[in-house]
DNA sequence: ACTTGGCACTCGATCTGCGGGAGTGCCAGC
DNA sequence: GCTGGCACTCCCGCAGATCGAGTGCCAAGT
């Protein structure tokens, strides 16, 4: 049903496509490839292909196009992961080496997955809920406004400013600071609440007021936070593409405004550090039925703690960008681990 | 050589184009607006006006378009500013309350901006060099890396890690970190370098290394943040536009992503409280010669810290996106003053 | 049984020519 | 100085013709 040639007819068309933007016909696939056989045959194997779905013609009388089912194929079967070449490499470590803090290292991220892969790239901030607290700091701004700062394994730094019912003394700022710290210092946030339930109960009764305002809101910015950040660059490669998304690329653009898209497009993939790719109508929401979505999660070491991404028209070069999304995503990986 | 039927004339000109995107004519025109002559008598203006280079015809026997120069002559003497509707005040404070911090606050207020104006949003962070130190927290992570977090009294948070040479003791660390806060709490972080210059003196010789290492990787901090952060929201907004940048579109979204571009952008203009509208070619950069940016400074209280504004076609709505641009700004600088 | 060359056919893309319409500039008259 | 009239210009949209790439099918060859 599917014999090599079948396949290799497919991967020729899916090549030529991606190209050449063009749909593609059996004379200059011949033309092209080493298929070693006449047009008319092929035209007998295409005929085969789009009966099973892999490929379809625009209107009669044009050339072929993969479908969505199409490329599913050729990713899963038919291509491998196109290793960097070692100029691209160097750019990597030029461009992310250097990085003063984690809102940089984003950044360049962002901006370098834009520029090689000459797509829109996404990156999601590393997750509060999967690192853990490294210090917290409770600062008086006046007596009864405390400023709390908490600052994260890997990097990232929140603060929340807390209005007390009434002053707060130094003395006792001290004392639920190292609390504090003692508390939940090198466990996961996730755990936090639970051990932070009993804390106030360790303080006088006329204390536990604005210990447990404090204490609150540090609860809640570790829970809001869980909605995450996103970075977003490399939108005006998708202008380029206009002619993929033939009306699209307003919906899209403002779809990629939205936080919530952007995470439900990185998806909440099985194995986060395999690499994911959605293609066309996989992508949840009717204004990326055209668009890919190659994926994969990194992370400071061994666990993922956040996605990357790049989002193109469903014709894009698949090894090309799951090359250089893996590399993107290893080389920031170990980034993280050592800072 | 201006008279007032003149001016009426451009006035409605400016005002048909920017709401029919098409060239004017004198008849439609006399209907639109009750001018009181016939439109032989406004050819006649529109020849004039056409001589003095305020109008011209894209091509022979079309209406008019304003030019540059007659839209600048719109903002400065023809129009006003347009104040919201009571509707879009609501939407602005809906928007921005309940922002949770600095970061927040220019992430909604560049969301805010984009969708009232429908229009590309450009926000500049507060300015690290116009602000003052709050506090300055050291945090042993290792014996000999000490990680900085700087807070300002505008919101923002910085951090660095310096590795020091060799093991920093508690003892010293504590003593450096209230020496630091006592020197540079409150006083600009423009004027920190010569308040912190004579600090390791106070320190015995053998505690001198590791303090240089963290002030000088402080000073750094302070120096390089001086280059700015800027958000950018609504590039969606653009496409819509495309008409009006003929084939400038993708050039126009790349510039945007040069961070430098769009402090150009911004503009050092003169009085950072008043609002700059910047127009076609009085931008820098050929690929906005068709782009007008109106922006305004904003700050906690009186004094700008950083500049927000808008980029669109120089056909736009002056009057009522020079009123969104101010009443946004000045909201953001009552919630910045708040904080 | 598969492959191949030939052939008629389809259909989008491109070019052309042709009004229609909007708008202008100018002029003569009020 | 304003106005109505008029000839002129040029863009835009439409219809038809042409072109070419590509297909499907069939009969013949290996």
């Amino acid at each position: 049903m599917l014999d090599d040639r079948k396949l290799a007819v497919l991967r020729a068309i899916v090549e030529d496509y991606v190209a050449t933007e063009e749909p593609v016909g059996s004379k200059a696939l011949v033309e092209r490839h080493a298929l070693g056989v006449s047009p008319a045959t092929i035209r007998n194997e295409m005929a085969a292909l789009e009966e099973e779905g892999f490929i379809a013609q625009p209107h009669t009388s044009a050339g072929r196009i993969p479908t969505d089912k199409g490329y599913r194929l050729f990713v899963d079967r038919l291509s491998g992961v196109k290793p960097l070449t070692p100029a691209e490499q160097r750019a990597i470590h030029r461009f992310l080496d250097g990085s003063v803090d984690l809102d940089d290292v984003v950044d360049r991220t962002v901006r370098l997955l834009a520029q090689l892969t000459r797509q829109v790239a996404v990156v999601q901030y590393p997750s509060l809920s999967r690192s853990k607290v490294r210090h917290i700091e409770l600062l008086a701004l006046t007596p009864s406004r405390i400023m709390i700062v908490l600052i994260t394994t890997n990097g990232r730094v929140e603060q929340r400013v807390v209005d007390c019912p009434g002053p707060v003394s130094e003395v006792l700022l001290g004392d639920l600071r190292s609390r504090l710290n003692a508390t939940v210092t090198g466990i996961g946030l996730a755990e936090t609440p639970e051990a932070l339930a009993e804390l106030s109960l360790a303080f006088v009764p006329e204390d536990r007021p604005p210990v447990a305002a404090i204490v609150t809101t540090l609860l809640e910015t570790l829970a809001e936070r869980r909605d995450e950040r996103i970075a977003l660059g490399g939108t005006a490669n998708l202008t380029r593409f206009s002619s993929d998304f033939p009306g699209m690329v307003v919906p899209v653009l403002e779809a990629l405004e939205e936080q919530v898209v952007l995470l439900r497009l990185l998806g909440e993939a099985s194995d986060p550090t395999e690499l994911t790719v959605r293609i066309g109508r996989e992508n949840q929401g009717e204004e990326f039925a055209a668009a890919s979505v190659v994926s994969v999660g990194y992370g400071d070491g061994d666990t993922a703690v956040a996605k990357l991404g790049v989002l193109g028209p469903t014709r894009m070069d698949y090894p090309g960008t799951m090359g250089a999304v893996r590399a993107v995503a290893r080389y920031v990986g170990r980034i993280l681990a050592e800072a």
